[in-house]
DNA sequence: GCATGATCATGC
DNA sequence: GCATGATCATGC
């Protein structure tokens, strides 16, 4: 055994040889048969004196062929996760395996009851979408608290498994648990293991929709006046979320259980057409990094895995802005990758002159425009020269679409917009 | 009326 | 002080 602080694997390997002395292993049993017991390692960081994890908790690989004749009850993925015993380090960089102090206690976990309706809602889904032969579409924003993430470093990382019921090659992916959903295991103080308060069986769509539906079709006038909400000065650019973090029953800037499952919410104000009023932005790039960057890695591309939850207020034509719709999404595959097309050629033109970047007229998708405080905010080129901020947008056209497609049993969704 | 550039308010 | 989510403002 080295000691080889880029083998990730290697604290969990050692912990498993020299404390419990036994092998570590990659068969689908769990590493204690006898005690039905997976054991998993996993790096934690401090923040403001909590604990909080490094990031989303890999678990066991997923195997195409087999997930699609598989239930939940008696799935793999159950014998082996079913019961964790959860070794956490606290993760300095630079740190040999060796130096590393396990902090917080170990935890024996399994899922809370609370919590199992969305996780097998996230586990059939995870399958159904194999069993549609769409494994090579996968992508952890289809899920809430478990997801399918990339699984496999360097060569490996890039090698396609066979999928059951498509010719196309899928990446190789394991079950996780989201960065945030570890963070709740966590987290002692945490009280609420609730998905919603009170709507627990119906998942956290089904939560959402209970939740938001006493006020759809409602004017931005009476919710407002509903949640004792009121608009702030003539530039109060947060209203509309406001409004919609109150009728999902959060506070501040966001809803709780939403935060656990990761998922992004985004108000969207539309015209009586059903068209966006602006595009949608995204956290602004710094050109120096942008440059460095692999797609995978981009906050862009994280962002874009992510499930979004809209919130569509649209004006009526009898100039009444009411709430229209809510729903969840996840940004289809082949939209993804024009996506990924923009960011690349993003990258390349910052490389030879950060002028000239991707716009609208460029991509169905996503374009590229400012982001900054004003017209002095700005930061260094690969060109040496300094320009204002910008990020990467998605298109005003492109949301339009996506709300036409998802808004169909809003109160007054017209057929004759599609 | 859209595309693009410019900027605001807020929370951490 | 800056990142974030969002909207304003202007020219074509």
């Amino acid at each position: 055994m080295n000691e080889n602080v880029a083998n990730k694997g290697d604290l969990g390997a050692l912990v498993e040889q020299l404390y419990f002395h036994c092998d570590s292993s990659n068969s689908p049993e769990p590493d204690f048969p006898q005690a039905g017991v997976e054991m998993k390692t996993t790096g934690v960081l401090k923040r403001d004196g909590k604990y909080v994890a490094k990031e989303r908790l890999v678990l066991s690989m997923i195997d195409y062929h087999q997930i699609v004749l598989e239930e939940w009850e008696t799935s793999t993925f159950i014998k082996k996760c079913g019961l964790m015993l959860l070794i956490f380090y606290l993760y300095e960089k630079d740190k040999a395996v060796f130096d590393r102090k396990f902090v917080p206690a170990p935890k024996l976990f399994s899922f809370p009851e609370s919590d199992l309706p969305q996780l097998i809602m996230d586990w059939e889904a995870i399958r159904d979408k194999v069993k549609s032969g769409r494994a090579h579409e996968l992508s952890e924003g289809d899920t809430f608290y478990l997801s399918a993430c990339r699984k496999g470093s360097g060569g490996e990382r890039e090698k396609l498994r066979s999928q059951p019921f498509s010719d196309m090659g899928a990446k190789s992916r394991a079950f996780s648990l989201k960065q945030k959903y570890v963070n709740r295991i966590l987290d002692e103080s945490s009280t609420s293991n609730e998905l919603l308060a009170g709507h627990s069986g119906a998942g956290i769509e089904g939560a959402t929709r209970s939740r938001v539906s006493k006020y759809l079709g409602m004017s931005v006038a009476d919710i407002a006046s509903h949640l004792n909400e009121a608009r702030g000065g003539a530039n109060d650019k947060l209203f509309y979320r406001r409004l919609a973090v109150g009728m999902l029953g959060g506070s501040g800037r966001s809803v709780a259980e939403l935060d656990r499952a990761d998922v992004e919410l985004k108000t969207v104000r539309v015209k009586a057409d059903w068209a966006p009023k602006e595009s949608m932005s995204f956290p602004g790039f710094k050109y120096l990094d942008l440059i460095n960057e692999q797609w995978e890695d981009s906050s862009f591309c994280q962002k874009l895995n992510k499930k979004f939850l809209f919130v569509v207020f649209r004006m009526g034509d009898d100039h009444v802005e009411r709430l229209e719709a809510v729903f969840f999404w996840t940004m289809p595959y082949d939209d993804r990758l024009e996506a990924r097309r923009v960011w690349e050629l993003t990258k390349e033109h910052v490389g030879i002159d950060a002028r000239f970047l991707p716009t609208s007229a460029d991509s169905r998708v996503a374009h590229v425009r400012p982001k900054a405080a004003n017209g002095n905010d700005k930061i260094e080129t690969p060109q040496r020269t300094f320009l204002v901020k910008k990020c990467f947008w998605l298109n005003a056209g492109y949301i339009k679409e996506v709300i036409l497609a998802n808004a169909q049993n809003s109160p007054s969704f017209d057929s004759r917009h599609r």
